[in-house]
DNA sequence: CGCCAGGTGCTGA
DNA sequence: TCAGCACATGGC
């Protein structure tokens, strides 16, 4: 058993806010994986109890995947620009924005689309299942997330028996787009926002909103502000009469939030959600 | 059953 | 640039 230090971190509200589809409650622990590590975590007050069946699996990698590294306080004063999303903060705070891998953001969220977070769950866990490598720690049992190899190289037909439908073939060929090269996830850390955009919008399956998820929770581009449905509803507050399309929705909040927008639009999505839940 | 879901690609103005 | 349409599937 291990543990690090986490002030202002709330690990309910970063796994349960729809950026991550493959952590799972049981005992009282949360399992998942971190890069190829199987872990098992729980949140304790300001700190994180957690165990790996990887002793290669370091203290510093953990903080990085949760990003206790980055000055949440500092980031969610720099978003808190008006009474809508000063409700989610307060609501919320700890929420932080994951560092997950590139290759497993952009599969999981080309089959996300247009799609529901139950059946999104299960698809790629099916995914998982079906290419993954088995793994187990204590009680738990799951597969590692698919190699773009494994992914590319299976038929349109299989990967629909896994019910993705007419996702399949888009996520084939961006798999093989990632598995030659022609796609470089390890790159895209490293570019701006407008560069890494520009070359997911190049895969099949991605448009604005999906590029936007992927920028922001696989490749640390916090300018990403992502607009699906939920968020058109919360962008309602700024434009109650106006019709706007999202591409417009886009720009406004960019503008209006900062260079730590897509912490705004998380907070936004989670709370929006929840609201549904509370007054259900 | 009908409606909805972290939309995208395509077509035609 | 924008609107309108088809698209698979399962949860609720």
């Amino acid at each position: 058993m291990f543990e690090v230090a986490a002030p202002d971190f709330s690990l309910q509200a970063s796994l349960s806010s729809g950026q991550t589809f493959r952590w799972h409650a049981h005992d009282g622990w949360f399992y998942g994986f971190i890069g190829p590590s199987v872990v098992k975590v729980r949140q304790e007050d300001g700190r994180l109890l957690y165990e790996s069946s990887d002793p290669a699996l370091t203290p510093d990698q953990l903080r990085r995947y949760f990003a206790l590294d980055l000055d949440l306080p500092g980031i969610l004063s720099s978003i808190n620009v008006d009474i809508q999303v000063h409700g989610a903060i307060r609501r919320h705070r700890g929420l932080r924005v994951l560092r997950q891998d590139g290759w497993e953001t952009l599969a999981s969220f080309i089959c996300a689309s247009f799609n529901n977070i139950k059946r999104i769950e299960g698809m790629i866990s099916r995914l998982c299942a079906a290419f993954g490598e088995p793994v187990a720690l204590n009680g738990f049992r799951g597969f590692s997330f698919p190699q773009p190899e494994a992914v590319a190289g299976a038929s349109e037909r299989r990967l629909r028996s896994l019910g993705l439908g007419y996702r399949a073939p888009y996520l084939k060929a961006t798999a093989r787009l990632v598995a030659d090269g022609t796609l470089p996830v390890a790159h895209l850390r490293h570019v701006d926002y407008d560069a890494a955009k520009r070359s997911l919008l190049g895969c099949d399956g991605v448009g604005d909103k999906v590029a936007d998820c992927v920028a922001l929770f696989g490749f640390e581009k916090y300018e990403a502000f992502p607009i699906d449905v939920w968020m058109e509803r919360a962008m309602r507050y700024y434009f109650r009469h106006r019709r706007m399309t999202r591409a417009r929705l886009h720009a406004y909040a960019r503008r209006h939030f900062g260079p730590y927008a897509g912490y705004a639009q998380q907070y936004l999505y989670h709370d929006l959600r929840t609201a549904r839940e509370r007054s259900s």
